[in-house]
DNA sequence: CCACGCATTCTCACAAGGCGAGAACCGAAG
DNA sequence: CTTCGGTTCTCGCCTTGTGAGAATGCGTGG
């Protein structure tokens, strides 16, 4: 019958996707045994798991070292994620070019269901992104300048539903904490047309974002940059100028790309 | 009692994949209800599947739509993929610089357990990869440069037992078909130090290859790139020296990396 | 050449848990 | 208020996942 822990799904599709997180964790790879530790399972319970994952190409098996690692059709589904989060190459250009022209780290994101998602970044060696803001992150919008573009765009309802489910956490001591502050600063990045975000997600990093909107006027995307405290407070004024060029020029860009993305 | 079909490993993990499957295979994602047609299940069933899988984050549920399309999990675990594939960032600069310097598409390849696997590729707009030669690519090694590399340097044993698992299936005309002509192509190759492959994988591509060695002498990886044949005839003789060129510096910066690839 | 160790697979009886028909629930649209 | 999808729940049935233990097979060292 099972205790109570896991209330949700299948439980052996759920080991077979802890199994997967666990040898993910590794940069070379487990061995069955080392696995079987892991998860608390007996061995020919995870060999059969093994099995099952080998043959579909989740994992592959490396004979000589007895080892299980990460399998190639992960990256196919990655893939096929990127496909469908699907920016289009006129857009990803642009961003390219923010990147270059605003010589930041250059980011790019929508709404996905009712998550704000980074659906694209270039950065660089010299200008790296903010760590865990890379393709897919979906946290944390309260504390992003492109969050708040899209937070910025939403109606009230919408908006409610989404901070009840997120809250605020607190990411640094900068972090707004509160919905009235947060309405409040929303305020301010719509009558601006431009969101500023500084030191709220990471000490030592700064944002600005501005809005992409589609025909309707909506808002349905946010183009962003991070920069050092230092730089921010220097160049803040150049890249907003920037930011709502290539926030305008992305907006034209969807517009020429068939279907445009609706939702506010 | 099942049919007889699937006679390998867990109905339910199967499933659970093949569900993801669908899925990806979809634009925009599905609704329940086509999921549910596509894998011939019942509605209930797929729904139990559809709360495990988004509770796990490899499904994101779009509301407003009443459809699930692929969830972030799958990115990290690419990420985790690329991570274990582990091509260090002077090796995917030098192929970087291979790409430019040479103006073609630029391949690292390397052994991965028993595969032969693509794990690094720059390409650009003017100069593309073959299609299907992406990251993570591990077929056809008879038919391609790279592959022949690494072929060459496996000892009799196991090239017989590579070739007997993935026979010679023929992608062109030009493919090589048999056992034969392999080895004196191999031959041919570990003769020369550079591995050719003219419309054998794809009418209209050509690749040149090298070998990339550890410090015992063994072949464990491979540079490459693809030309289009007409650019091929001008051009290989300066190409083939700038392979091998670079292939001695990714294998010094290989040594360079702590720990060395082994196996040949 | 044999013995041992380790990885992997197999066997089998048990019962956990996956299954599916049907009904209930829920929110949106009319 | 009713209708209509989409989604979840209920509840027996019985498939199939489970795990101890044994068997197999490969490689290594004695």
């Amino acid at each position: 019958m099972g205790r109570n822990d896991a209330l949700t799904g299948m439980a052996s599709v759920q080991k077979a996707f802890a199994l997967l997180d666990v040898v993910a964790a590794d940069e070379r790879g487990l061995t069955a045994k080392e696995i079987a530790a892991a998860l608390e399972m007996p061995l020919p319970s995870v060999y059969r798991l093994l099995k099952t994952l080998v043959e579909s190409r989740h994992l592959v098996h490396l004979k000589d070292e007895s080892r299980y690692a990460l399998g190639y059709k992960l990256h196919a589904l990655d893939a096929s994620l990127h496909r469908q989060i699907g920016t289009p190459s006129a857009v990803a250009r642009l961003v390219l070019e923010l990147h270059s022209r605003g010589d930041a780290a250059a980011y790019y994101a929508v709404h996905r269901g009712d998550h704000i998602v980074v659906a694209h970044v270039v950065d660089s060696p010299t200008r790296r992104r903010i760590t865990p803001m890379g393709f897919g992150f979906n946290d944390a919008a309260h504390a992003t300048a492109f969050g708040k573009i899209l937070l910025s765009g939403m109606d009230a309802t919408r908006r409610r539903a989404f901070l009840a489910r997120q809250g605020l956490p607190a990411m640094t001591s900068n972090t707004i904490r509160t919905r009235d502050e947060l309405e409040l600063e929303l305020e301010k990045v719509s009558a601006g047309g431009i969101a500023v975000e500084r030191e709220e997600f990471m000490i030592g990093s700064s944002c600005l974002g501005a809005p992409v909107r589609n025909a309707a006027g909506q808002i349905v995307g946010s183009v962003a940059v991070s920069l050092d405290a230092a730089d921010f407070d220097r160049r803040s004024g150049r890249i907003a100028v920037l930011l709502r060029d290539t926030a305008d020029k992305v907006g034209r860009a969807l517009r020429a790309t068939s279907v445009l993305p609706q939702r506010q």
